[in-house]
DNA sequence: TCCGCCAATGTAAACGTTTCAAACCTTCAT
DNA sequence: ATGAAGGTTTGAAACGTTTACATTGGCGGA
C-alpha cells in the first residue's frame, strides 16, 4: 500500500490484464478507445508511474545516453551539453552526465559507469582522441559513440568538431596581417587536450607560412585564470610579444586581464585572440576576437549523429563544421610599444 | 554469445553459484579470498559488466539523483552542476540532468521523467519555489529533494541559497554610498525566476532606506544579451540613471556592453553591479563588482544535504550562505554625466 | 561415534516490465 | 448450424539482479 503502485495494481484496478495495461502505455493505437479510457482512469486514480528500470531491464534499448565532458566550468562545454540536453529532451532520451575534470585517468572510470548503466550510446569530449583506451573499448564493445570537439585521426569514428588547427591558423594569420611579428600561443596543457595541441600546430603553421621562426608557447593548467605570472616573461621580456593567440576564449579573457595587470593595453599594446566563441566574449570590452564555433548546435548535431548510429546506421560520419573569425576589437594593428619609451 | 555476459555466465564459468558471484561484487569481505579470485578471474575473462538496471529493479535505492536547472548557458548553473557532479561522483551516485529552459511549464515534465527513473532524490532550481505544483508533488510522494538558489517561504523544505534580497540590497546600498541617486534594476522576468523578484525587493528596500522614491525596473527575457534598446530610455532619457543593479552577472556584463554602445563609460558615467559572482566577471574590464555567492560549493552542499535526506534524516534544513561584494571597479563615485554638456 | 556449529555456498523467489503465443468472443459467409 | 476471420484480451516467460533461506561439509567437543 505504502509502496508505489505497479502495472499489476493498475491491471487489477481496471479489471484488465497487465498486458493490456502495457499496451495502453506503449501502443495506445492498438487498443480500443474505451479500454484505454478505463486503464488511464485507473492509472490516474492510483497515481501510477511506470518504472523505467523495469522496462530497461526487459528491453534492449534503454533510451538513455551518456555524456562525458572535461568540465562544466568552461562555457564551451556547458553550452554543448545544453545543446545535447535540448535535443535529447526533444527525442525522449534521458541524459546521464559525467565529467573528467580534464584528467585522462578519470575518463575510463566515467565511461565504465556509463556502460554499466547500459546507455544506448555516448557523446564524449576526450583529453586525447588518439590511442585512447576508452575509444578502443567502445569500438570493441560496439557501443555507438560520437566524439565532440575531438578530431581523431582515424576516419571510422564519428566526430563533430571545427578544424582546430585551421582556427588557430586563421587567428594567427589575422594578427600577422596586422603587422605583428612576435607572437605567442597561450594553450592549455597538451596532455589534457588534443585540441590544444592541434591548435598549436595550426599556430605554428601560420608562423611558418609567414616566415616567422620564433614561436612562443606557454602552457597553463586547465582551470587556471591567473595568467599574470605565466605571461610576464613574454609581455615584459626582451621578446616583447605583441600578439597572443589563445587556445580557448577563457584563456583569452584571462590573458586580456593579465595584460592589463602588466599595464599593457589591449589592443593598443597587445593583440589577443581566442578560439571557441563563447557568448560572453562578445560582451566584454574590448570585444573578444575569436574563432567562433557553433557550440550549442554542435551538441545538438552530436546527438542527431548518435541517434543515427543507435538506429543502426553503420559507417560513422565525421563532421567538420565551419568556424569564422568574429569581428572583435581585441586585436589591432601592430604599434611599437609605447611603454618601451619609458 | 554475442549478447552481453550476465552474472549467470560468470557463475557458470567459475563453477560457482550466481549468489556467490553477487556476493563477490557487493560484499567482497564476506567471501574467502580464494573464491573471490576465481570469480574475479571469470569476470575479467568474460568481460563481465554488472547491469545496473537489474540491480535497480531489485533494490529500493537506485543510487541515482536527478538534477533540474533552468539552463546550462548561464555559468552560475553550470558551475553549480559541476559541484553536484563532483560530489556525486565522489559518492558513487549517477546524475541525470534535465533543464527547463526557464519555462515553468516544462518543470513538471522534467521532474516526471526523473521520478519515472526512480531517482533517490532531486536537486532543483525552480522558476518559482512557492505555490509550485512540482514541490507539492514531491512533498506528497515523499521524495527527498533540495532546492538550489531558490528561497522558498515554507520552512520545511531544504534549500540552499544566498540571501537574494540582501544581495541586491547590499549592491544598491553600495551605489547609494557612492552618491548615486538615480538607480535602475535590470532583472530577468519575474515569472521565470523568483530570485529575480526577491532581488528586486531587496533593491527597493535599499532605495526606501535611502529615501529614494523613484525606482526604475527593466525586465528582460532570459537568454537575452542585447540590452542596448531595453536600456536606452533609462540611460539616455531624462531620468539619467547612473546606477544599474543587475539581477545576474550575465545581465551586468550585457549591461556594461550596452552602456558602451550608448557611448557611456563604466564606471565613469554609469555604475553597474551584478549578482552571482561568475568567474568571468573577475576577468573582464572593468572588473565586475558583484554580490558573490559560492556557486560550486553550493552545488556540493546541496548534494550533501540530499544525501542526508535520502539516508532518512528527517526535518530538512535550509542553508543561507553568506555572500560578499567583490571589489570590482564597475561601480564608482557619482559624477555629473559629462555627455550632458553636449 | 555422534552432535551441533559455523563458514561457505546454493536455491529460488522476487523486482516491474515487455511480448509472444494462445485464447476468447463476435460477426458473418456458407 | 458451422467454421473462418479478425479484433481484443490474456497467460506466462523472460530480462539480470539481490537476498532470505536452505543446504552442505568439515571440525571440535562430548
Amino acid at each position: 500500500m505504502s509502496s508505489k503502485p505497479t502495472m499489476r495494481d493498475v491491471a487489477r484496478k481496471s479489471g484488465l490484464s497487465i498486458a493490456t495495461v502495457s499496451r495502453v502505455i506503449n501502443f495506445p493505437a492498438d487498443v480500443p478507445a474505451e479500454t484505454a479510457k478505463i486503464v488511464t482512469a485507473a492509472m490516474a486514480y492510483l497515481n501510477y508511474r511506470p518504472n523505467i528500470n523495469g522496462r530497461r531491464l526487459k528491453m534492449t534499448q534503454t533510451s538513455t545516453i551518456g555524456v562525458l565532458v572535461p568540465t562544466l566550468a568552461n562555457p564551451v562545454f556547458a553550452t554543448s551539453v545544453q545543446g545535447i540536453e535540448q535535443e535529447a529532451n526533444a527525442n525522449g532520451l534521458t541524459v546521464i552526465l559525467t565529467s573528467s575534470e580534464y584528467d585522462p585517468e578519470r575518463e575510463m572510470g566515467a565511461v565504465s559507469t556509463l556502460l554499466n548503466n547500459r546507455v544506448d550510446g555516448l557523446i564524449l569530449t576526450l583529453a586525447n582522441a588518439d590511442n585512447n583506451p576508452v575509444v578502443d573499448l567502445l569500438l570493441a564493445e560496439k557501443i555507438p559513440f560520437v566524439l565532440l570537439f575531438n578530431q581523431p585521426s582515424r576516419a571510422d569514428i564519428a566526430a563533430i568538431s571545427v578544424d582546430n588547427a585551421q582556427s588557430a591558423y586563421d587567428m594567427a594569420t589575422a594578427m600577422i596581417a596586422k603587422g605583428h611579428r612576435s607572437l605567442a600561443m597561450v594553450a592549455g596543457q597538451f596532455e589534457s587536450s588534443d585540441r590544444s595541441r592541434q591548435r598549436y600546430d595550426g599556430f605554428c603553421r601560420a608562423l611558418d607560412d609567414a616566415g616567422i621562426a620564433q614561436k612562443h608557447l606557454v602552457q597553463v593548467r586547465f582551470g587556471e585564470t591567473d595568467l599574470v605570472a605565466p605571461l610576464a616573461d613574454f609581455l615584459c621580456g626582451p621578446e616583447e610579444v605583441t600578439g597572443l593567440v589563445c587556445s580557448t576564449d577563457m584563456l583569452a579573457i584571462a590573458a586580456i586581464s593579465a595584460c592589463r595587470a602588466h599595464g599593457l593595453s589591449v589592443p593598443d599594446d597587445v593583440s589577443v585572440g581566442g578560439i571557441d566563441g563563447i557568448s560572453v566574449g562578445g560582451l566584454i570590452t574590448p570585444k573578444l576576437c575569436s574563432a567562433v564555433q557553433p557550440t550549442q548546435e554542435m551538441g545538438q548535431q552530436a546527438l542527431a549523429f548518435l541517434r543515427g548510429l543507435i538506429k543502426g546506421q553503420t559507417n560513422p560520419q565525421s563532421l567538420l563544421l565551419p568556424h569564422h573569425l568574429s569581428d572583435g576589437d581585441s586585436i589591432g594593428d601592430f604599434r611599437r610599444r609605447s611603454s618601451t619609451l619609458l
